[in-house]
DNA sequence: TAGATATGTGAGGATGCCCTCACATAGGAG
DNA sequence: CTCCTATGTGAGGGCATCCTCACATATCTA
């Protein structure tokens, strides 16, 4: 392996035109990634999409790795940025809404930019610690939002909870991927009724659950 | 790239030396895919863990697709294993004893076969259809699970109920990476409820879902 | 034992990839 | 206009990887 990073690539952009091939860099590496996957994608290719020579890409990126970060740090943004808004409506959602809005910003947001799938899991590879953040963070936010709902139990710990229903919110982004559309539509539903049933009994509302065909 | 496969590498054993030599193959490849991930192995790595030449890895594996393909055909044929025994002992189980049955089978196989994961996941990239295939065998045996437990409504379409329990269960799956062990165990008691729930649910249980702490 | 087939070996060809470097151009400051 | 920094370029070095091939050895059959 060649000596790795020795010049002073990796530098910041500084003037407007360095920030547009970064952003155009960035917008090329989400879709090759999509395309052929993480570890697929080349440099060369990343470049080519972008129509930028080898050389501009290490200017601002000296590595696939220090890419993928940038990516991701974007993505975490813009969740923290959804979660925020979520977390803020909260109070004014019944169990039912809240579910919904629960699963589909999650999903919403993968349909929008669907190499943020790509790169968490790619991140496990990575030695970079930022996945690992993400997923806390946004536990973090559904603590919070749990906190709302269920205010009888919230003087416990609402992690294991929020643990779970940030797997269901992982298992709707998941079910993008299912044929025929018919299924997964049903499939979705059910998956609401599902995280609806496991919300009602947080909060412990024991109304009939079963209220909804 | 050479031309690949053109000679006659890829020969089932059919020697008793042979036939270890490729267990002996397939445990160092699953030893190597759970270190260092399927695409950062090596076919070098594999062979020299088995204590084997890179030609004698070829005779049998004309691919690392291949391997992995084998590997992740043994994997099936395990989790079909299971999940026929499951299938014959619902009967007699009630709604909290499936849930925990569920979760457990799926998660107890990810401890054993650590591999199994990986495999799955770089399947999707993969040009391979075998883990689409497993993913749907296990989900018809979900329905029939399904229909057993919730005879009431085994006249209509189970498979969304069943997507949605395969979901929970890989979440179970998923729960194996949490820190600390008492989260990861206070977090899988919370997806068993879940599941319960949704169980009782489906089988139109109007009883108080509320009976376990 | 002799012949046939299966199995074992590892150097090296071919390829593609990451990344560097020496140099060219653009664009803003004084 | 001049200088200085930011930005742009792409050939190619160095390297790891996949896989082949010509040949050696083991194991089975008759």
């Amino acid at each position: 392996m060649a000596s790795r990073n020795s010049s002073q690539n990796g530098r910041a952009p500084q003037r407007r035109r360095g920030h547009e091939r970064v952003a155009t860099l960035l917008s090329a590496a989400s879709d090759c990634f999509v395309a052929k996957g993480y570890d697929a994608t080349t440099m060369t290719e990343i470049a080519a999409k972008a129509e930028a020579s080898i050389g501009s890409l290490y200017q601002f990126f000296p590595t696939k790795e220090a890419l993928a970060e940038a990516l991701l740090h974007q993505h975490a943004e813009a969740l923290y940025a959804r979660m925020e808004r979520l977390l803020a409506q909260t109070p004014g959602w019944t169990t039912e809404e809240l579910a919904t809005r629960l699963l589909r910003t999650f999903a919403d947001y993968r349909r929008q930019q669907p190499a943020y799938v790509v790169l968490v899991e790619a991140a496990q590879t990575l030695p970079s610690m930022l996945g690992r953040t993400i997923r806390q963070r946004m536990r973090d936010y559904l603590c919070q939002i749990l906190a709302i709902h269920a205010p009888d139990i919230a003087a416990g710990d609402l992690r294991p909870a929020a643990t779970v229903v940030q797997q269901l919110m992982k298992s709707a982004v998941a079910l993008h991927g299912e044929q025929p559309v018919a299924l997964r539509q049903a499939a979705q539903t059910q998956l609401q009724r599902a995280l609806t049933l496991y919300l009602h009994d947080l909060a412990g509302t024991r109304e009939s659950t079963r209220t909804y065909a």
